[in-house]
RNA sequence: GGCCCGUUCGUCUAUCGGUUAGGACGCAAGAUUUUCAUUCUUGAAAGGGGGGUUCGAUUCCCCCACGGGCUACCA
């Protein structure tokens, strides 16, 4: 076989917000196209018409272009191989289904859904399948006038695939190995429907996997049981030489409890499973995104690479060009990960920590307005490198930092009562002398200063510093003194001292 | 119920027959410090059960249990 160049596509259906399980695959796909210097595929998985949600493409766009993943084509990147869109595509599938009836390797039933629902409740494990279809109404047991007349008065059918039974089926899995199947336990599946004119999934992904070239199909485990039957669908094409190579991926699972990650677990267990926030038009509900929570990209991007994934070391902090680098399908794990996002927190504190401080200025300027504060780029840049590393969002900075920006009006009361004693207001009042005359009023110099007034006094240093931080501070947090002195500048220090006597006195 | 996939610390995971079973998050303790954090050090913490194969199994095979997925005119 040529080789062929690497083209993968991640194929959403339009049904609501992106999943952050999808988000891992669409990643992975990524990471897999770029390392081979493929192509990566957007493609609009709309054939039912049932479950599409006006806005949910355009989510999806948005979400993973926040995220850094780039698509070379599909739906609003472009490409030569669309439509994307598999609601565009009715022409092209209805010759591929007649392509498939011509070969008799599909058929057209008339069963309606309410006579199969009937017939499921009446037989235990009732499937639609070569032991059954002979005692159904399709074309295989209807004469062609019969079904043409059918179709001519407007009948509603399908068209299911034909099934052959009792063969071996492999599939050969890149993470899982080779998964034999064997034909009997496949029924014969819808793929297609006259009532909307659409195909099913199933049908729609062979045909524009193999029109648009892809060579390897990375999705979710979900898919695994009825890999085969895809196989098989690449066989009565007769695509079987150019079939892409399969790679299912192992499910995210909810942190407690059982089952897989759904959107309720976000809600309940406080951290989101969407990309962005996502308002629901039909229900109005409004579900919290990592991008409105304030994760970077970045951090989410790596946790979720490694959730499922390792590069078989201990690294684990990794921008996305060494992901491209590393990724390795074989690496990825065979068992449902836990989705646990206590380290997720973890990786977007170490990406802030890592940050410059004037992005991590950036970022944090639009907090300080939404709190009523213009501030000075330059200053909120000096703040942000003192304090940037104590936080896990850069939206804590406000609550770790704002007294640099507003002074106290009250003063915390634990720390009052520990913090200020009989003579905390006599001393500062000295200590506002001090530092009144001291010129420049820089960090090193200051503390020098103070330090050896307090020394030369016999004062008790905590004492005189924890009863300054509550002044300037307001409660007992913040940095080293002198760093918030020297930032505050003389003035303001000062007013802050002489307002906590008045107040404390 | 049937079929398929899986099973190492609480969580994410390393190990490709011989290791004191390693790392990270979280947790605990200690160090640093004028406060709160950060940071650093240390610690506790794992191979589902039963059979094989083998000189030797976490690793290979089988059975069971458990977990997950699929079983739609949804993807």
């Amino acid at each position: 076989m040529t080789q062929r160049k690497v083209r993968v596509r991640f194929a959403p259906s339009p049904t609501g917000a992106l999943h952050i399980g999808g988000v891992r695959t669409a990643l992975y796909n990524y990471l897999f196209a770029k390392q081979n210097g493929g192509d990566l595929i957007l493609r609009i998985e709309d054939t039912d018409s049932q479950r599409f949600v006006p806005g949910a493409e355009d989510y999806i766009i948005e979400a993973l272009t926040w995220l850094g993943i780039k698509f070379d084509e599909g739906v609003s990147f472009g490409g030569n191989y669309g439509p994307y869109r598999q609601s565009e595509r009715r022409d092209i599938y209805k010759k591929y289904v007649d392509q498939l009836l011509n070969a008799g390797c599909a058929y057209i039933a008339f069963d309606t859904p309410e006579e199969l629902d009937a017939k499921r409740k009446e037989i235990p494990n009732f499937q639609y399948d070569a032991s059954t279809r002979l005692q159904m109404r399709n074309s295989l047991t209807l004469s062609a006038e019969e079904v043409n007349t059918l179709i001519e008065e407007g009948k509603q059918y399908v068209v299911r695939v034909k099934i052959e039974p009792n063969e071996d089926i492999h599939v050969n899995d890149l993470i899982r190995g080779e998964v034999v199947i064997n034909s009997s336990i496949l029924d014969d599946k819808v793929l297609y429907k006259s009532a909307d004119q659409l195909p099913t999934y199933h049908l729609a992904n062979i045909v524009d996997d193999h029109l648009m070239e892809v060579t390897h199909v990375i999705r979710g485990e979900e898919w695994l049981p009825s890999a085969p039957l895809h196989v098989l669908l690449y066989r009565y094409f007769g695509w079987a030489d150019t079939m892409p190579q399969f790679a299912h991926l192992a499910l995210l699972l909810k942190p407690e409890g059982n089952g897989k990650l759904s959107k309720r677990d976000g809600d309940r267990l406080g951290f989101p499973v969407f990309p962005l926030e996502w308002h629901d038009p039909k229900s109005g509900e409004v579900s919290s995104g990592y991008r409105e929570s304030g994760y970077l990209p970045e951090a989410v991007v790596n946790f979720l690479a490694l959730l499922g994934w390792n590069p078989g070391n201990d690294q684990e902090v990794m921008s996305m060009d060494e992901l491209i680098k590393c990724f390795d399908l074989s690496r990825c794990s065979k068992s449902g990960a836990k989705f646990d996002f206590e380290k997720g927190k973890w990786f977007n504190h170490h990406y802030i920590q890592m940050m410059d401080n004037k992005k991590a200025a950036e970022l944090f300027m639009p907090i300080l307005e939404s709190n009523g504060v213009k501030a000075d780029p330059a200053y909120v840049e000096k703040v942000v490198a003192m304090m940037k590393d104590r936080a896990t969002f850069i939206k804590d900075l406000w609550g770790l930092c704002s007294f640099f920006f507003v002074a106290p009006t009250e003063y915390d009361e634990k720390t009052r009562k520990k913090r200020w004693k009989e003579d905390s207001a006599a001393q500062l009042t000295e200590l506002i002398e001090v530092l009144r005359t001291r010129e420049p009023f820089d960090i090193e110099g200051t503390e020098n200063e103070v330090k050896a007034w307090i020394e030369s006094k016999g004062y008790h240093l905590g004492n005189i510093m924890n009863a300054t931080r509550l002044a300037l501070v307001g409660e007992g947090k913040g940095p080293h003194i002198f760093d918030i002195t020297e930032a505050l500048g003389k003035e303001e220090s000062i007013r802050r001292i002489e307002r906590a006597i008045e107040i404390l006195k």
